[in-house]
DNA sequence: CCCTTGATGCGCT
DNA sequence: GCGCATCAAGGGA
């Protein structure tokens, strides 16, 4: 028998930890969103760290600007851009505050409202792409720069909420170079996955393409 | 399955 | 202007 998941929302000092150290242990916790649609909660399959301004692979490594604000303020808060003039993709700051680190939240097992997820992503083949992929992931919850800064320890009626849920066995976290990471940044193994899951998303290298003439 | 390419807006140099 | 923490469609094997 498999214990229900904990639906206590994690605490602020969850976040308020090494980027490394947060990472790993968000696997099989329950992201909540709550939209005016209505609820979605989904399980984390794959995430990345991005671990500060020394971190070449980091929106934060050239400095603060308006876009990566966010990313050094408190953790606990969502850290959302958007991307290929189309996409956004969702992050979880983390601590210390000032080191300007956030984990990528690249995809996930829908739990509850996948009526609703279906919705939005009409091109899925099945339930296990809804949230393969960051831009997919964030597509299916509604989420977009509105949420940008939003706090993710407000309590399980907000916005965004992350539940305890039932963490993924330490054995069974792999871990590998960042996807579409290029340079310096691809070194390190800081994307975490669940071994054998089927919603985690497919590696790819990273490729720099030309624009259209 | 694999690989290639187009779509599309904007942050930053 | 360049390049991007991406996705979906299309064609070949």
């Amino acid at each position: 028998m498999i214990a229900a998941p904990d639906r206590t929302p994690l605490p602020r000092e969850f976040f308020d930890r090494p980027v490394l150290e947060v990472a790993p242990d968000l696997l099989g916790r329950v992201l909540v969103r709550n939209s005016p649609d209505g609820p979605i909660a989904l399980r984390l399959t794959e995430v990345e760290a991005y671990a500060g301004e020394a971190d070449p692979g980091s929106h934060a490594y050239r400095g603060r600007t308006a876009r990566n604000d966010v990313m050094f303020g408190p953790p606990g808060h969502a850290y959302v851009y958007f991307t290929y003039g189309m996409w956004h993709c969702l992050n979880f700051v983390c601590g210390p505050e000032g080191i300007a680190s956030g984990v990528l939240v690249r995809a996930g097992e829908v739990l509850e409202g996948a009526d609703l997820a279906r919705t939005r992503r009409l091109s899925a083949r099945n339930d296990k792409e809804l949230a393969k992929g960051p831009a997919r992931l964030a597509t299916a919850l509604d989420v977009d720069r509105a949420l940008n800064g939003a706090d993710l320890c407000a309590g399980p009626e907000a916005p965004l909420t992350v539940l305890a849920g039932t963490p993924t066995d330490p054995d069974l976290v792999k871990t590998g170079p960042r996807t579409g990471v290029g340079g310096e940044g691809s070194v390190h193994p800081w994307r975490f996955w669940e071994a054998n899951d089927p919603t985690v998303s497919p590696y790819r290298a990273h490729t720099p393409r030309r624009r259209r003439t």
